[in-house]
DNA sequence: AAAAGCTTTTAAAACGCTTGCATTTGTTTG
DNA sequence: CAAACAAATGCAAGCGTTTTAAAAGCTTTT
């Protein structure tokens, strides 16, 4: 009934080597004799051999796929490292078993142990909070893990990313630099390291250089979506702000949009500065200033290491950082 | 030196049952004694054993993971279905293994079989193209495969869409309503059925029944991307259209923005319909009317589709047409 | 208390490949 | 030309599960 599956041992016969042999040739394995590779591969060819790469990974114990965590593909600022991640996935003959954790920390946990379960050689997981339970699965498994565009607090575990303190810090003065006076700060939960340790610290760093107070009423926790973006715009306006660094690219298009709709001149009333130069900068009117970094490369990169380790190549430096820059577009004067 | 892995045997040596047993609980066979089931439980707590899911599936035939081909997660079309693949995958305990592709044949053949030598037990494929060479190797194996968002005219290949010939029509109508005379239609390549058969079907139907000439230099054919809607702008201008039906939503702001920094006013001197109502409709400047389609549900029922299929379910449509609709919103008088 | 019929459990054969070790074949060397 | 070494191949033991057929235990029935 079932298209027989043709195995390597009916290769094997036709071809009358042993099984060894023909695993050799399909594995690039240099110990054939050239005239041996060529008979084996034309079997192959003529009963259209494909491996079973679930009984090579059982056998080999490497599955060449790795597993990437991320909290939303609907996401820009995630799609654009994952895509990244799955480029030089594949230029390194990697799958990527890809699983949405929605933030969540019960999920991650769920989905982490289901992808070691698959046995992926490697994961990559993005993310915001590193909770104790992720932390603990992490170490529990030998199985390299590699953290893209988030960071971790106790730098255990490999990361790349960006200078989060410096960017925020240098987006912060640049608004300083014209002249506004009350900046809000508005991102994500401050629970998530990202936010409260490190966009905070760049943050109050820039107020402190230019002596000017602290004022938590303009710091604005929410989520990392456009309608909480245009939802926070009239608190905004209310705290007395001229001029925000907003955390994510879409809750920033909210804000901007929040603003024009309430017939706010952007910049010229209100100035802001987003943080990940994705494509929505450049769709928005006006475009958005933003503080610039290579979500590609990082996604790239951050792969790139995963391979290091899956090879068990000697790492220099477990954490990379990338470089950022500013580009000031239309939402700044 | 490694972590010394635990296998199925070492729980059914310590719960002194055979190994077939602690499969079986493990799998939730009802044929265990209680006593039994709960003996073995506690020893693979204590253990920590985790099934290795490889050796699972050489030995199932069955690895409960299915591949996603999808032209670029980066694009916020693709990435919407996707999340509805992924969310309806996980509710049945599938794993997405996703690859870009590019919308390139050559990548989407060469990807399609590196998932079915993954043993995928199904395939999705997003992808306006079913290439002949695609379609061989979808016939070549047994494993059921459906389209998401994607036509194939030839019907051969389970898939679930929207009426997209209606539903441009529908659109090209809302236009004509509007006393435009000069539409034009911007979209993808018109190789691709989907446009070339499909979108421009309708579009041209629509201009019949108002009787409309149909005028080729109103049609443009282009790539899905913000930057070939911003360009394509001043040739739409220079064509004298008045208004645009447009196949894709990046596509579509691009061309909002391009036809906005000609200073020309949307809606009064120039509307559009874009096609794909994902986020982007809401976060233009003005909010651009669209066709309505359930992007998500049509990823989740895609893949409610294939569960059905892997798990060799009657199925009674092979061809799902989701509802859609079509929203004014600041793009049309 | 033996026969019959269930319910549980076990033994062991797959599943399709990789890989360490042994063997064979081929090539140099002294 | 035998010895020594290198290259090419083969053997067979895994890899960690599932699954089928058979065996073992229990209950009922008679």
């Amino acid at each position: 009934m079932d298209k027989q599956t043709i195995t390597i041992y009916d290769v094997a016969r036709e071809a009358s080597v042993s099984m060894a042999t023909v695993s050799r040739v399909v594995n690039g394995n240099p110990n054939v004799k050239p005239a041996t590779r060529k008979k084996v591969l034309e079997v192959i060819d003529r009963l259209d051999y494909r491996p079973n790469a679930v009984a090579r990974g059982l056998a080999s114990k490497k599955t060449t796929t790795v597993g990437v965590i991320i909290p939303d593909v609907t996401n820009i600022y995630f799609s654009s490292l994952a895509r990244g991640i799955d480029d030089v996935a594949t230029m390194y003959k990697y799958n990527i078993i890809l699983a949405n954790s929605d933030e969540n920390g019960q999920k991650e946990v769920q989905v982490l142990n289901t992808l070691l379960a698959k046995q992926v050689d490697g994961v990559i997981f993005m993310g915001n909070q590193i909770t104790d339970s992720i932390r603990a699965e992490f170490t529990r498994s030998k199985t390299p893990i590699v953290l893209a565009g988030s960071v971790d607090p106790e730098a255990q575990v490999a990361s790349v990313n960006i200078d989060y303190v410096e960017a925020i810090e240098e987006a912060t003065n640049t608004l300083i630099r014209h002249d506004n006076q009350k900046i809000a700060f508005v991102t994500g939960s401050l629970s998530e390291p990202i936010n409260g340790q490190y966009r905070l610290k760049g943050y109050k760093k820039a107020l402190a250089q230019a002596k000017i107070a602290y004022d938590p009423n303009l710091v604005f926790e929410t989520e990392y979506s456009y309608k909480a973006g245009e939802a926070i715009w009239d608190r905004v306006k209310a705290a007395g702000a001229t001029a925000a660094v907003i955390g994510d690219d879409e809750l920033a298009i909210g804000l901007l949009n929040g603003a024009g709709d309430d017939d706010v001149n952007i910049p010229n009333d209100f100035e802001l500065i987003t943080s990940n130069d994705s494509k929505l900068t450049e769709i928005s009117r006006p475009k958005m200033s933003s503080i610039t970094q290579p979500l590609y490369d990082i996604g790239a990169v951050a792969m790139r290491l995963l391979t290091k380790m899956m090879n068990k190549e000697e790492i220099d430096n477990q954490t990379i950082l990338l470089p950022y820059g500013i580009v000031e577009r239309g939402t700044t004067k």
